[in-house]
DNA sequence: CTGAAAGCGCTTACAG
DNA sequence: CTGAAAGCGCTTACAG
């Protein structure tokens, strides 16, 4: 007698169905060569039975698990998660089941991850918002499964990527900071130096640039991408002699903390200090005031990045890399410079 | 001659080290049956081979998979990846690899998910602030793997499970509002009347009633979980002829709307409005002003409910269910109540 | 349309 | 200490 506690195999179901089990087989697949009646009872047989298939069984026979492996540095991080969100809705849609790893940025984890995911023949990977990479990445390009980046430092040594157009959204937000009449605008950017950072830097430098306002080291500052670095570096922006009159931040989260440094030493949002975003998070539209950011499509990039891996999966050569724009969102948090204000109120 | 893109198995390795398959696994399982220098041999061959065993093989012979499934509601709540952050950290640690699904809430898409938990035979399920649950609670309930609630509804028709104590946080939170002064108190809850609101609610009116303080149903209204909601909700409290001097939240994220709401008409945090939330994201310590709040200890949360999930399918017997405390945490969104602080100006 | 057989990659009791 | 064998639950080419 079977153990009650064993799931059941189409053996059972074959020998309840007095078929055999390759039959059992066909007709849950809905095979062609199964005769209907047959069909029908064995899935009736299977439905009142509460049997599932077993994947792992398919798997070994088929050489696939329908399964893409994710790793991501922390999915605490609201950026992530919805990305994530994103990608696990549009896999789950193609029958496919998310297995997720965190690295939290540490190399001797990341080297896990990715060979537990080997381990379980995961059929593609998706890396999300990399910043560690040099290690594991070497690893991760000489695996025989599909890779997609999204958002991933060293997008150069793999062929499929979906990324954000970093340098463009950062001068994209430093111009409407300029054309506000801004001339002294801050910069706070993630001290782990990761590359995102670096380029939106360049994309600040690249719109001061054109219009001929000096890049001043002094006037950029370094936080850790969560609310704590953006608020210290903010603080240390704000104590200058002559501070910055708006200050571009490199996510959303460090935003939320130079809002609050700001609010600590008593400046109004936006009429002393301008504070401008990146990515446009859920919680950017109630921050106070209501923050002006560069979104970031999140949830096109993730199904975006997971269709290009399913599309290879399923042996389609399909498009490789995709750049999006992120698009100014402008709320509350930015305004002209005081100084500016008190000019054109002279003027007119 | 074998295809390149396939993966190695152990025969691979056995014919590479010329010994049996047999051996090839025990050598690689570090078993004692392999003499020292044979062992080592296949291992450094395996390692050279960059091979990895095959999850999946040895699922289908050991009748396991290593696997945890996750259900979430969504994983773009925050307080929701800060759990999930604590479990992937205590499932990796004991080489279990998560997989992870959202139901968006949506009765369909939970059923799929766990069916799909159960075609894949994950060991055991976590299924984490799970709000519809009357449709396939029972259908978890007669699954036969292990099942792990965490701030779940309907936790009485499961043996395991994790849980805030919802009443004792909300009442500690209304206390401590009555404390400093507060006698109009409101409570913004979720419409979606989840069990945890209305214990919230439930502890909310317990310490109004100890304080003497009558409830009023006009002081309560209902959000969403989400800050759109505790915006709205808030300034249906605020718009009130004798408004509020404090609101309970029922979550951070209600908080934040609430916060929000109050500085759109003017009103200054905490003096003209106290508000208080609940859950103690990372982010609570930045809003504007930094929000007081009941913390629910996450981490601890996802790690208990990972912990206990693990020993039982390690066949211990631990305990059952765990009653967590949360914790108030003070910032600088409460304050008494301006009449209050007048009429205890008077006094002195 | 159906079944018997082989095989996917492992583990492990059994025999030596 | 080692190997041959059986078996885990499927899929699918082959034969009928």
């Amino acid at each position: 007698m079977k153990q009650d506690s064993l799931p059941l195999s189409i053996k059972d179901i074959a020998r309840a169905a007095k078929v055999s089990h390759s039959t059992v087989s066909r007709a849950l697949r809905d095979s062609s060569l199964v005769s209907p009646e047959t069909a029908e009872r064995i899935k009736r047989i299977a439905r009142e039975s509460h049997f599932r298939v077993s994947a792992v069984g398919r798997s070994l026979a088929t050489g696939r698990t329908n399964s893409i492996g994710v790793v991501v540095t922390t999915i605490s991080d609201p950026f992530i998660a919805e990305v994530v969100t994103a990608v696990e809705d549009t896999a789950n849609a193609r029958r496919y089941s998310v297995i997720l790893a965190s690295s939290k940025s540490d190399p001797e984890r990341e080297m896990k991850v990715v060979q537990s995911f080997e381990e379980r023949r995961v059929d593609g990977i998706l890396v999300l918002a990399s910043r560690v990479g040099s290690v594991y990445m070497p690893m991760l390009a000489q695996m025989k499964i599909p890779i997609v980046l999204i958002n991933s430092q060293h997008p150069g040594e793999f062929i499929y990527s979906v990324s954000i157009d970093n340098s463009a959204g950062a001068r994209a937000a430093t111009r409407f900071l300029i054309q506000l009449g801004h001339k002294r605008i801050g910069y706070v950017g993630d001290r782990a130096g990761t590359p995102s950072s670096a380029t939106r830097l360049a994309g600040y430098r690249l719109a001061l640039e054109r219009a001929n306002i000096p890049f001043l080291q002094e006037l950029t500052a370094e936080g850790d991408v969560h609310p704590e670095g953006g608020l210290r570096a903010t603080q240390r922006l704000l104590s200058l002699p002559d501070r910055p009159t708006a200050i571009f931040c490199y996510n959303d989260m460090t935003a939320m903390g130079a809002l609050n440094a700001a609010w600590q030493i008593g400046l109004r949002i936006p009429e002393d200090i301008s504070i401008i975003g990146f990515d446009d998070l859920a919680i950017a539209s109630y921050t106070i005031p209501p923050l002006t950011t560069v979104r970031q499509p999140k949830h096109d990039m993730g199904r975006m990045a997971t269709e290009i891996l399913l599309n290879l999966l399923a042996g389609s050569t399909s498009e490789t890399s995709r750049s999006v724009q992120g698009e100014l969102i402008v709320r509350e948090s930015t305004a002209p410079p005081a100084a500016h204000v008190k000019a054109l109120r002279q003027l007119g």
